[in-house]
DNA sequence: ATTCATGCAAATGTTTTGCATGAGC
DNA sequence: GCTCATGCAAAACATTTGCATGAAT
């Protein structure tokens, strides 16, 4: 993900780009290809700038999330993970590596085969969540769980 | 669901039948149609005993969940939600409402449709997530959003 | 210069734990 | 009588908020 548009998004939403942002969008743009944590969020984001705090993450994240530039996602625990947001992201789904995290999009959406079932049951239905779960090529022998 | 079944699995498993315990499972039996809330649990079991505590449904409810008697549902913003387990339940999914609280259980499962893709992907699928979300019957003209 | 962002400390909300007391078998 | 369950208080977390200071425009 563009760190320039993330950027310029802030901007023109009149927010200001400070040294923590720019860390903070960094670590995100650097594990795009999985859910980070706000601790290992804040843990590598210090790695760019000391000065990194926990609020100024957790302030940051919310704002990110408001301008959808930020996925966020609880696990079954109850444990708030993030990634960035595809830009030209549509209704998708999500594969999730058990182990590292990592996380790969599926355009497919099987929701049309629900419709009658939910008329039957006299649900409007409105919205729906998917999630496959497994173990990525690098992480299948390892199995270590780590979501 | 049977309170009596549900006594027996605790006794069979060396835990004693208390007061508080019939009143946490009273109201879990009560509530069988929808999703509660701790919150919800404590307030309604102290109408049936008003001696329940909170500690004492947190702890009950990691044996119930420990023993499969109970179905436990983390929402988008990290609240557990409780909902007794069906004895006979094989693997299904869950249509819920966003208003009431009120599930129902739907038996169909498109996950073989995402089988193909995962192996495109190099994901060794292991266990998946779906949750339709709508306005029952009863809700469908009041759309207050509860959970 | 003004406004927004940050850091700190304190508050909040939820869940867990230690320990003494009390209830179930 | 023994064991487990409970209640209380305190601890442990995760997250939010108030407020004064500091940085970005």
């Amino acid at each position: 993900m563009d760190l320039n548009y993330l950027m310029d998004t802030l901007r023109s939403n009149g927010y200001k780009i400070t040294e923590q942002r720019k860390a903070i969008l960094q670590v995100l743009s650097d594990n795009s290809s999985s859910l980070v944590s706000v601790e290992q969020l804040l843990c590598e984001a210090k790695e760019l700038n000391k000065k990194t705090n926990i609020t100024t993450i957790y302030r940051n994240l919310e704002i990110f999330e408001k301008l959808d530039l930020l996925y966020r996602f609880v696990t079954e625990y109850g444990v708030a993970l993030y990634k960035l947001a595809c830009r030209e992201s549509s209704h998708h789904h999500h594969i999730i590596c058990k182990s590292c995290g990592k996380t790969e999009v599926i355009d497919f959406c099987p929701i049309d085969t629900f419709k009658h079932l939910s008329e039957d049951k006299n649900f409007n239905l409105t919205d729906h969540k998917l999630e496959l779960y497994g173990y990525c090529d690098k992480c299948q022998y390892k199995k270590k769980v780590k979501i």
